[in-house]
This record gives C-alpha cells, sequence and structure tokens, in this order.
DNA sequence: GACATTAGTGGCGAAGAGGTACTAATTCGC
DNA sequence: GCGAATTAGTACCTCTTCGCCACTAATGTC
C-alpha cells in the first residue's frame, strides 16, 4: 500500500440519526429468547427489537435501560454494547447509525406490554435487516464474554441451583457441559456462595440455592491461550 | 422493582452530531503507542485522537480506515469497535456521540503528517475527556481480546521472530511470560509457519522468521473459565 | 578462544482437564 | 411401606497442560 493525498480531517461533526436498538435477552422454555415488540400497522416486518433514538443528555445504556423498561416493565440489571453499524442496511425508523446494546434479564421477569412477545433465538421472525444484524451480533457477543463477565449470572434470580447455572451457561456456549468439571472450576473461582436455602425442584434430591458473590481473587494470571481465538 | 408507567418509543430518529474517533495503536520503542494530532490553534488541548465524521454512506470502520490513512499514510490493516460514547464530556468537534474504534499497526510505519507523533501509552498528553475515555477504553479492549483475536499479529510485520511475537503479547498484557510455555502453547495452536528466513539482529542466535497462517483447528472445545473474569 | 547474548528444546513436578462411577435425598407408583 | 426413578453432589483415576529449570545452539565481542 502505498501514501495517498490526504483529505484534511475535522470537516465537521455531520448530523446523522441515531437509534438505540436493544436486545433483551432472557432464558424462556429452555431455550435462549430474544424480545420483540409488535410492529406499528404497515410496516414490511411484523416485528422489531424495541429501539428509540436516545434523549438528548442521556446516555446510551441509559437509554436502552428505559427502552427495555418501557416493554418488560422492569429495567434488566445488565448492559452490555455490541457495537455501532452503519451498514446501509434497513432501518425500521431508517436511522443512519444503530447503537446495538444486549440486556439480559432473568427467566420469569414479566412482560407489561402485550405488544411484546419472547422468541426464541433460533426461530425469528423477518426483521428489518439492520435489527437481524444486531441481533446475530449480540448473541455472538454473548457468547463471547460469557466466561469473562458475569453473563450467565444476569440470566438468573439472584439465588439459584448450579445445574440452573450450568444450564444457562450451556444454553449461551450452545453445548454441554461436564457437570463435575463445571463445578470444580467454579469452586475454584470463589465467584459464588451457598446460601442457607434448599429448593425442592418436583422430583429428585434437593438442590442448595447460590447466590453471585465474587470475592477478590488472586492475580494468578497464567499463561496465553492461543485456542480462543475465533477467527 | 415495580412496574412504571411506561413512555411511549418509537418517537423519532433523533439528529445527533456523530465523531469516529480512532486509537491508532502500535508498538514504538518497547512501549505501546497511541497516534496523536496536533490541534488547531486555539483549542483547549494540544493534541487529539485522529478524528472525523462518517462520510454519507460510508461504514463505521471504513471511516476509520480513511482517518487513519490521511494521518498515518497507510491504512492500518485491523480494526475493531470500541463502542459508541455518549457521555456528555467534552469531544474536541462537541460531537453528540462518538465511536471509538481501535486500528493496529506494525512497528516501523511511517507517518505521513508533521503533526502526529506517538505518544506511549503510559505518557500521553492532556486530552479531550471524551478521547481520554475513548483511549482507556481502547486499551483495556485491547488488553481483553489479545487472546480471542489476532490481535497481536497486527501489530507485527508479516515475517517476525517469535521473541518478537512474544514481546508483543508481553506489551499487551503488561506482564512477563515465559518462554517455553509461550511457544509450546503457539505450536499446539497451530497459528504460525516458519518460513525459510533467519534475521541476526546484533549479538546472539539468529531467529527464524515465522509469518501468521492460521490452520483450521479442530474445535476441541474446552470447559468454562471462570478465571478470566474482569469484574 | 573465553565470554556474553539471544534462540530454541527437553524434561519434571504440580495443577487442571474430562470421564466414570459412586453416594445422597427426594418424588412417584404400587 | 417400599422399590424405582430422578436429580444433586462427590470421589477417584487418567491424561493433558502449565510453569519452571536446565540445558544445547549459534552468533557477536573482546
Amino acid at each position: 500500500m502505498r501514501d495517498r493525498p490526504t483529505t484534511p480531517l475535522r470537516s465537521s461533526a455531520r448530523r446523522a440519526t441515531l437509534a438505540v436498538d436493544v436486545v433483551v435477552l432472557s432464558p424462556q422454555q429452555e431455550a435462549l429468547a430474544v424480545l420483540l415488540v409488535r410492529a406499528p400497522a404497515g410496516a414490511r416486518e411484523r416485528w422489531t427489537l424495541p429501539w428509540d433514538a436516545p434523549q438528548s443528555g442521556e446516555g446510551l445504556e441509559e437509554a436502552a435501560a428505559r427502552i427495555a423498561q418501557s416493554v418488560l416493565g422492569v429495567a434488566p440489571a445488565f448492559f452490555e454494547q455490541v457495537g455501532a453499524l452503519a451498514d446501509g442496511k434497513r432501518h425500521p425508523g431508517d436511522a443512519d447509525v444503530s447503537v446495538g446494546i444486549v440486556a439480559l434479564s432473568p427467566a420469569g421477569v414479566g412482560i407489561a406490554t402485550a405488544d411484546a412477545e419472547w422468541f426464541p433465538l433460533a426461530s425469528l421472525p423477518a426483521l428489518a435487516p439492520r435489527h437481524r444484524n444486531v441481533v446475530d451480533r449480540a448473541a455472538s457477543v454473548a457468547r463471547q464474554r460469557v466466561d469473562q463477565s458475569p453473563l450467565a449470572f444476569r440470566l438468573l434470580p439472584p439465588n439459584f441451583t448450579l445445574s440452573e447455572l450450568q444450564s444457562v451457561y450451556e444454553l449461551l456456549l450452545g453445548r454441554r457441559l461436564h457437570k463435575a468439571s463445571f463445578r470444580r472450576a467454579l469452586q475454584a473461582s470463589y465467584l459464588v456462595e451457598p446460601t442457607d436455602e434448599w429448593r425442592s425442584e418436583g422430583r429428585g434430591r434437593p438442590a442448595q440455592l447460590f447466590k453471585y458473590a465474587p470475592k477478590k481473587r488472586r492475580g494468578a494470571r497464567r499463561g496465553v491461550r492461543f485456542d480462543l481465538f475465533t477467527e
């Protein structure tokens, strides 16, 4: 590649229409589900992600919390950006730029609006191309970050059984995990604490409830992992 | 948390000023450095990140490539979004929203403009608060992604010695690594291939040059790693 | 030719991985 | 009441991987 004449920068900050598109994820019926809202009559697709423009002076995660709350009834406790998208594809509000934000909500949280519904990630209805893109990125971000942030714990109520935790990990990763190894690794991480409660869920032995209570870990950082490349 | 009356969504996509702020990283003099450009006279800080508004129809990474090229002379080969920021803090162009993008450039690539300079991450001059924020996030993203993407390879020329590769990893991670373990892990990952070339760098035994040539790996995904949490 | 310097490898003990198979505590069916 | 089914949780074994030390290899310096 060779040098080219350069155009001057700082032409001026251009005005663009901006949308915050929220991907609310939650485990529903043994599958990871996305919250969609019914599109207004006349729209090309029948469903869209919850979205809105950020209000002036409002941060982006703040906007996402407001948007999620207006659909779900409660604000999710965890947000993470998927990234900004200006792919030129169609957006329901014709926004030039979309900021995608993943929000995580535990199972069993009710939906406030009659116009909203959970759809399993695997069987989504048709969405505007931009929204489709945002959802795909959101799912991929969730999978990539699951062992770097407490994502899984935000998809569960405050108290949960270890089997529930393992199930959420399996949903996020899309593969089965080994019970003994899972618990051994969890034990060593000092991320959870047992509570006094036990839950009897139909058949079988009752399970002890745990809560997320990360201890400060001795920073025993180990070597480089070359086997985590996604590309 | 209880249900609250909801405000209607889809008020309309609001117009906002948008900037793409680019953090070009490169190893310079044994340290990770950021490319800054001299601010125009009268600005509150003397240096800024290279930034501009995206042109219409231009993707965000595309804009970042154009901006980086105009300062550096060549376009970096690798871009990754840091995220969108609407923190209300001061931006040199008073943009409402900044999209931060990290670009990686190998050492030894010349700077085209006299108004640009490399600054080690550890000793940056004063920057506009928003830019300071973008740089901090960029560094943190780079550290977090280093073992999920071939970041380190993009900070090196096409052919490199394993010691150089290890040095880049040490720069990114901010800690020393063990030579034998590093090479053993690298060997097992099938990410690099030896070339026929050797390089004699002053003293010591000459080193073989390698190139980045990732083979399709057997997807031997292993257990969950709870020890990678950053929070 | 001795020495310093950098590259690269072999091997060892400890820790971690996955797997099997066990024990524990409950509900269900009879 | 009692065994079968079901789910929770653990003990142990094996194989791999990790960190580390110590060594060999090939060059420049004096």
